[in-house]
DNA sequence: CTGAAAGCGCTTACAG
DNA sequence: CTGAAAGCGCTTACAG
C-alpha cells in the first residue's frame, strides 16, 4: 500500500506493527499512519499468517452451540479473543452432544490452539491436533494430561449446595435425574450427590438416566415418581431435565414444590421462564469461556516469548481477568482454575410434604 | 511436502486440486495421493488464500448467538459451509440485539462474503464491507438493494395463521406484545396483525412494546391485562415474550388458556418447556441459515466462474437445498427466497371465556 | 506430460 | 535510520 501511498516500502510493517522506534524516523512513521488511515488499509491476514506461521485463530470445540450454556461459553471466549485480535472458529459439530469426530480434518483454518469443553470421555482421544497445538480443556477432567490448562466450574460444590439445600428443607428421599451423557461433568454430579447423601446418612438416590432434553427429563421423572416410597425431591443434572421433571409432576397431579421439589443446573433462560421458576445452580459460562481463552493466549504467549499479547495489548491478558478465578488468575500452562458457582433458590423447591423443616436444621 | 515424500514439486497441487487429468501421469498422481495420505498432508490455507485471493470464509452477523434462533441459524449455515470447505466466522457482537458496529474493523480473517440476519434497520448502513463483498440478507427487508440475495421466513404468513387461529376460536379483543426492536421482521409482524384484524372487522390491537426477554414480556403483559375490556388473547412477537405473558397471567390469577390465550413465535425449546406449552409459529431457522449460505456460495460461484463449488462438490449446491424454498431454490444473485412457516397449536390457546366457538366458524 | 519460475502480501534479518 | 531482498507455501501460467 504505502508504496503508492507515501514513503518507503516495508517501513509500513514496522510502523503498523508498533516496532519502529529507533528504526523509522518519526516523520515517516506519521506519514505511514496517515496513509493507512486514508486508505483504510488493513494488512492481509493470509500473508501475515503465511509469513509468521501463526494465524491468530483458536478452535472452540463444543458439543452443540444451540445449547445456551455453550452459546454463552462461546460468547465469553469470542469476546476475549477479539480483544486480542484473535478469531474463534467453531468446530461444526452436528446437533447433539456427541463428541467431535475429526475437527482437524475439515478444511478449517490453520489453528494456533484449541479449546474444548465438556467433551465426552471417549472424545479426548480423538482430539489429536497435529504438531502439538496447545489445548485448553473446559469443564473437563483436570487429570487429563494432554491439556496445557484446564478451566473448570466448581460442579461438585454446586451439587453439594443443592444437596445441602434439600436436606435442610427436610428431604431425605431424593432421586437423581441424570443426563445420559458420558462426560466428566455429569460423572462429578452423580458422584457428589451420592457422596453427600451417604455422608448425611440418607438412602442412596435412585438414578434415572435421561436423554438431555425436556422430553427426556419428563420421561425419567415419570419413572422416578412412580417409585414407592415416592421421592420428595428430584435432583436434575440440567435445567432442561428439570423443566421436564416439573412437567412430569404436573402430569401426575403433583404440585411443585408442595408435593415434590425439583432442582436444576445451569440457570438457563428457561429456568426463569417456567412456573414455578427453577432452583438451580448458576454456572458462569461466559466467564469460563473467557478464562479459557485467556489461558490459551497465555500459553501461546509463553511459547512465542510474548509475541502474541504484546503486539496488541501490552500483555495485559492476565490483568483483565474476570474475578473469582482463584488467586492465580486464569491459569498458566498446566494449571487448573476452578470458577465458583452458586445455588440460586427459587420456587421449585420447598419442604417435603408432611415433613416441615425442623427448627435448628438450617 | 511431496518434494521430500515422493515425486515432483507442484504436481502435488494439480493432483490434490483434482485438475491433473492430461497434465500428470496416472502413476505419479497415485504416488502423490499415497504420500499425502501417509504424511496426513494438508495444504496450508494461508498460502492458498494468499495465492488465490479468496479465503473460503464467510462472516455471519447476528444480533446474539445466545438466542436459540440465531444459534440454529448458525448451525445450518455452518453445516452447508463445511460441506463446501468453507468456514464461518461470527461477528463477535456484544450481548443483546444491538446492530453490529464495525464487523470489518476487527482483526478478523479476510472474508469472501457476508451473511447478515435480522439486523436493526439502522444497522444496514453500517454494513459496509469494503471491496464489494457479496452480502446475503436473512430475515430482512427484501427491498434493501445492497444484498446479492435475500432469504426470508414467511413471517407475514405466520402472523396471518396465528390471527386466523385466534379469530377462529372466537377471540376479538387481541393485544400485541411487541418486541421493542426496530427491525424489519418485527415491523412485519405488527403490520400484518393490525391488517388482519382490520380485515376481519375487529378492533385494532393494543400494542405493548416489550424488551425482548421473559421479564420484558411479563411486564408488557401485565399492562395489557390491566386494560378494560381485558384482551382475551395476547399475541407475542417471540416465545420469550409469550413465556413472560403466561407468567403475567398467572400472577394476575388468570388461567391460560381458559381466561386468556397466548401465542408466540419461533418455537424455541422453551415453547415446550413451559406449562401449558405454547401455541407458536415454528420458524425454520436452520434451513434459513443453510439457504443463506447456499445463496452466498452461488453468488461466489457465479463471480468466479464455478471455482468455488466445483473444486469440491461439482456444483451441487443448488441441488442439495432443503425443500420448501420455492420453485427457484435457494436463490441466485439478487433474488429473494421465502421459506414457509407453520403455526403449531398447543395448549396456550383456546376459546375466549364466555364465548365458545360458534359452530361453523372453523 | 514434466520441470523450473513467478508472485500473492507480508515480516524480518541484512547490508548500507 | 533506510532500502533492497529473502522467503513463508501455495497455484498457475510458461517453456521444454
Amino acid at each position: 500500500m504505502a508504496r503508492a501511498a507515501g514513503v518507503s516500502q516495508a517501513a509500513v510493517s514496522l510502523v503498523l506493527g508498533g516496532k519502529w522506534h529507533g528504526r523509522v524516523s518519526p516523520g515517516k512513521a506519521e506519514a505511514v499512519r496517515a496513509a493507512a488511515r486514508e486508505l483504510d488499509y488493513r494488512p492481509n491476514p493470509a500473508a501475515r499468517s503465511l509469513r509468521l506461521g501463526r494465524t491468530r485463530t483458536a478452535l472452540l470445540v463444543v458439543p452443540a452451540l444451540t445449547n445456551e450454556f455453550f452459546a454463552r461459553l462461546h460468547s465469553g471466549a469470542a469476546r476475549v479473543a477479539a480483544e486480542h485480535g484473535f478469531g474463534v472458529v467453531l468446530y461444526p459439530s452436528p446437533e447433539g452432544t456427541g463428541p467431535a469426530r475429526d475437527p482437524f480434518g475439515s478444511a478449517s483454518d490453520a489453528l494456533d490452539g484449541v479449546i474444548a469443553s465438556s467433551m465426552a470421555s471417549g472424545a479426548l482421544a480423538a482430539l489429536r491436533p497435529g504438531g502439538g497445538l496447545p489445548l485448553v480443556m473446559l469443564d473437563s477432567d483436570p487429570e487429563h494430561t494432554r491439556a496445557s490448562a484446564t478451566v473448570n466450574l466448581d460442579i461438585a460444590d454446586g451439587m453439594r449446595q443443592t444437596t445441602a439445600h434439600l436436606l435442610g428443607l427436610g428431604h431425605r428421599g431424593l432421586a437423581h435425574i441424570a443426563a445420559a451423557v458420558d462426560s466428566w461433568t455429569f460423572g462429578v454430579r452423580a458422584r457428589t450427590l451420592a457422596g453427600a447423601l451417604r455422608a448425611a446418612g440418607c438412602p442412596a438416590p435412585a438414578v434415572l438416566p435421561a436423554e438431555l432434553s425436556v422430553a427426556g427429563g419428563m420421561r425419567a421423572a415419570m419413572a422416578a415418581l412412580a417409585a414407592r416410597p415416592r421421592p420428595t425431591a428430584l435432583v436434575c443434572d440440567d435445567d432442561l431435565l428439570a423443566a421436564g421433571a416439573c412437567k412430569a409432576a404436573r402430569r401426575l397431579g403433583l404440585r411443585v414444590p408442595e408435593d415434590v421439589s425439583v432442582t436444576g443446573f445451569d440457570d438457563l433462560t428457561l429456568a426463569r421462564a417456567v412456573e414455578p421458576e427453577l432452583t438451580t445452580v448458576r454456572l458462569p459460562a461466559e466467564e469460563a469461556g473467557a478464562a479459557g481463552m485467556r489461558a490459551l493466549l497465555a500459553v501461546l504467549d509463553s511459547r512465542t516469548g510474548g509475541a502474541v499479547l504484546d503486539s496488541r495489548t501490552g500483555g495485559a491478558v492476565l490483568d483483565s481477568r474476570t474475578g473469582g478465578g482463584g488467586p492465580e488468575g486464569a491459569g498458566g500452562p498446566g494449571r487448573t482454575v476452578t470458577l465458583p458457582v452458586e445455588l440460586t433458590v427459587r420456587g421449585s423447591t420447598g419442604p417435603p410434604p408432611e415433613a416441615p423443616v425442623r427448627p435448628g436444621e438450617r
